[in-house]
DNA sequence: TGTACATCAGTGAACGCGCGTTCACTGATGTAC
DNA sequence: TGTACATCAGTGAACGCGCGTTCACTGATGTAC
């Protein structure tokens, strides 16, 4: 079942050697990969830590070597989306000429995230939901979460109050998910054909949530 | 197990009768009731087809009386769910004096229904996932639904722009969605405290969220 | 009003399944001397 | 450089579990005559 003629198990901390050894080498990071694999494929009931010791070609009770439970390598696997979805929201950002433009690019870089891994958001939003809202790692200033506040001040908001900031980017966030989540529904088909596109349906759902098209101080729209 | 002593159920389409018959007499509703509390009480994943009949103290294979399968059971327990939902929304509305204020009141509605039902609201986004959106019931005029779009109209929307008014009422419902789920999330409790509770949190982020707190024409907020 | 019988709505035992987790084990690795 | 040995990271068989669903059954109901 296992194939040892396989290409090299990438190790990033471990010395990186030519051959895969007998020792996996890496069995933590391939656990964490074989999930994202079983939950793009298969949908997020698929993914058991049977499954997913199946997929990395290993027995049912290897990753208990690396991982204390189910729920610690699921954890593991949702993490792993925090930090890709705080790069697609930076590259989302960067691409935003105007910064006040930056905020509704982060916004649609978060929707395309979500839409193109639906089964890997909803892991992320579960793992948030019991804990911590994220990882600490989604905490920081480089995380979408933090990003998206900075994003707010360089689009005009008053960094010096920081209740109504904050309210502000809970408000970005929760409407980006509730975008996220239901763009997907067949209900919107028709309408989003007529606009050429999920993209552009997207936009213009954005568009309709005042805070993605904040203007620095009251203008007419 | 069984206790035949019991309170008679209600039943709407039968003949009331005074004491309990033999057969069930509306097993149908008793099961998605029992479905519910389940959801309830112990989440989710508790919510399997065997739990429900125990739940109703019934056999496991009573449930296949009434519906083809455990997904045809669970959808009539997220049907009951959206029809809760529009009468919840209902009451909202009909609570704001000024029409303009009523779209408010629906989402602070919709959030609370959520909170309220947090696992009965997850499966009624699972339901309407799959399928059609909603339940054909959810989609007429006094489903949660309609009622935005009626509302929009109250506070000033243009009525002959279909494709504006659509992508409002979507972005509208998205935006309740998305507090909805997140409202809840730890990480928000200390602000959620200093703001004096919830309620008051909700109609914080909705009052950021432009569409919620929308004004006839533009003006300065 | 009484009886025969079809139909309905239950029972409870059984099926096969995949799951999470544990266990004693073993092969490979790396270190001390 | 060679050997002994502790440690690490795998194996595969087994556990008990609850699940969805099927099955032959049976008790209650309601209707025809």
């Amino acid at each position: 079942m296992r194939e040892t003629g396989n290409a090299a198990a990438k190790s990033a901390d471990a010395p990186a050697c030519g051959a895969r050894p007998y020792h996996h080498g890496d069995l933590s990071r391939a656990l964490v990969a074989a999930g994202r694999r079983i939950l793009e494929a298969e949908g997020p009931t698929a993914l058991s830590l049977r499954a997913v010791a199946r997929e990395a070609g290993v027995s049912p009770a290897a990753p208990y070597h690396h991982f204390k439970d189910k729920s610690e390598l699921l954890d593991a696997v949702a993490e792993e989306g925090w930090r890709e979805l705080g790069d697609a929201i930076a590259k989302g950002r960067a691409a935003a000429t105007d910064p006040r433009l930056a905020l509704n690019e982060i916004g649609v870089a978060y929707v395309a995230f979500a839409r193109q891994n639906p089964a890997l958001y909803r892991l992320m939003y579960h793992a948030a939901c019991n804990r911590s809202m994220m990882p600490d790692k989604a905490k920081g200033e480089d995380s979408g979460y933090g990003q998206v506040r900075e994003a707010l001040i360089a689009a005009g908001a008053d960094p010096t109050d920081e209740r109504e900031l904050q309210l502000t980017q809970i408000a970005a966030w929760c409407n980006a998910h509730g975008v996220a989540e239901m763009v997907g529904f067949k209900e919107f088909e028709t309408l989003k054909e007529a606009m050429g596109g999920e993209e552009a349906f997207v936009r213009g759902i954005l568009r309709h949530t005042g805070i993605f098209s904040r203007r620095p101080r009251a203008v007419p729209d």
